[in-house]
DNA sequence: TCTGGGGTCCTAGGACCC
DNA sequence: TCTGGGGTCCTAGGACCC
């Protein structure tokens, strides 16, 4: 039995989720009817565009591209800087909703959701008429549009929701990919970035209907198994299934690019504890522990290189993450301008494999047990109540780097 | 393109073991 | 060691997503 897949996206999410603040506090416009964008916030150095109106988008803006760029195109363009507190309110109202529908919804990331209304049709009726009715639920409760995909495959339904926008209800249906999918070009296809599509287009594959005629063997010794991946793409093959559970982080990780050009190991190493210190806050948030750290450097000519140590067991440690993350940056880097810094943490794993080894000295107790404490007071009174003092008179701010409470749902790149 | 920041997964080579 | 092959772990880098 097939099932029956929607895909819900926001349209412009960020640009309209402010759109939508604003007039619930009193503005008279709104900002979707104007030439407008979100991106770019205090650290100001090149700063991109994240959202843009349907105004500004027909002056040629594209997501993604720089602040100064999209003043170029269009001088009285408004920018507005983001505010993730606000979307990710407007996230949970969002998903909220689409719950009422099916008790199969997947948070795919803050502004898209997979919902599985296989088993809601005998509740709710038709699927394209609930789909219109979800539309119109989301735009007069929360004042803001979606469109939707549907499909009996992941897949295809994500890239029905693609098709027109915004406010609209597609669908991709098997017996409709070759009228509606193939024709697109290659780079629509899901998967298909800026380095795959010239490869494929190399190979004369101009639109996702070549792809899919495509000698499979052929883009397999091309592209290996991301080939085939791509090719069943194209042909509407994929078998993966609406999750409802959040899968179990993998990584956790704070980056940060810096306003001036870094030259100084000391000064380096400050911005490495801000996020240090985010990063550890953050995992200690989870409730997990992390066993493999990495070190990124950006530097002035756009090149990156990172390096990154498994350690002999696992911590949360802010202090011995620190530790280890000056070590690896120390090895690392050639001394050559930074402009960006980055701390990850990987191979992740929960606290009930965690036995305290013998050779943990009482001081790693003491520690542990202070960042118990910093993390209390600082997620009551905020982040600023404790600063290291090494910050003070730094100009550096001590803390960096997003995404600290609620965790929102982080998208793979898989289905 | 004067190019952010949060993620996930895959690949390839070298070390090491049997 | 003028030596084979397979498996796993580790590291670095690169692709993609929003």
């Amino acid at each position: 039995m097939d099932r029956i897949i929607f895909h819900i996206d926001v349209n412009s999410a960020y640009l309209s989720w402010e759109a939508v603040y604003r007039l619930q506090h009193g503005s008279l416009t709104d900002l979707r009817t104007l030439s407008s964008a979100i991106g770019g916030d205090e650290k100001s150095r090149h700063g991109i565009i994240l959202a843009k109106s349907e105004i500004a988008k027909k002056y040629g803006i594209k997501t993604g591209e720089s602040l100064r760029e999209a003043k170029s195109k269009c001088p009285e363009i408004m920018l507005i800087p983001p505010n993730y507190r606000l979307y990710m309110k407007c996230s949970n109202a969002f998903y909220e909703i689409l719950c009422e529908y099916s008790s199969l919804v997947q948070r795919y990331s803050v502004d898209e959701c997979f919902l599985d209304y296989t088993d809601s049709q005998a509740l709710y009726g038709d699927p394209l008429e609930a789909a219109y009715s979800i539309k119109e639920r989301v735009k007069k409760e929360l004042g803001f549009t979606v469109n939707i995909g549907i499909s009996s495959k992941k897949l295809l339904a994500k890239m029905a929701s693609e098709l027109e926008k915004p406010d609209k209800v597609h669908t991709i249906f098997e017996h409709e990919i070759k009228e509606k999918m193939w024709p697109l070009p290659i780079e629509e296809l899901f998967m298909v970035g800026r380095r795959t599509a010239p490869k494929l287009r190399g190979l004369g594959i101009k639109t996702i209907g070549d792809l899919a005629k495509y000698d499979r063997e052929l883009i397999r010794i091309h592209l290996k198994s991301f080939g085939e991946m791509i090719w069943n793409y194209a042909n509407g093959i994929d078998s993966s299934t609406v999750k409802k559970e959040e899968s179990i982080q993998k990584g956790i990780g704070n980056s940060t690019t810096i306003s001036y050009d870094v030259t100084d190991r000391k000064e380096a190493h400050l911005v490495l504890l801000s996020l240090t210190e985010m990063v550890s806050m953050r995992l200690r948030e989870a409730d997990m522990l992390t066993k493999v750290i990495s070190v990124s450097v950006k530097n002035f000519g756009f090149s990156t290189y990172s390096h990154q140590r498994k350690l002999p067991g696992p911590t949360d440690c802010t202090m011995v993450i620190y530790e280890n993350v000056t070590q690896l940056f120390d090895q690392v880097w050639k001394g050559e301008p930074i402009r960006h810094l980055g701390v990850h943490l990987t191979d992740l794993c929960g606290k009930e494999f965690y036995q305290i080894s013998i050779f943990d000295k009482n001081d790693r107790e003491r520690q542990m047990q202070a960042d118990r404490v910093m993390d209390a007071l600082r997620k009551k009174y905020g982040n600023d109540t404790l600063v290291r003092s090494s910050f003070i008179n730094s100009g550096i701010r001590p803390i960096r780097g997003g995404v600290g409470e609620d965790n929102y749902q982080m998208m793979s790149s898989l289905l």
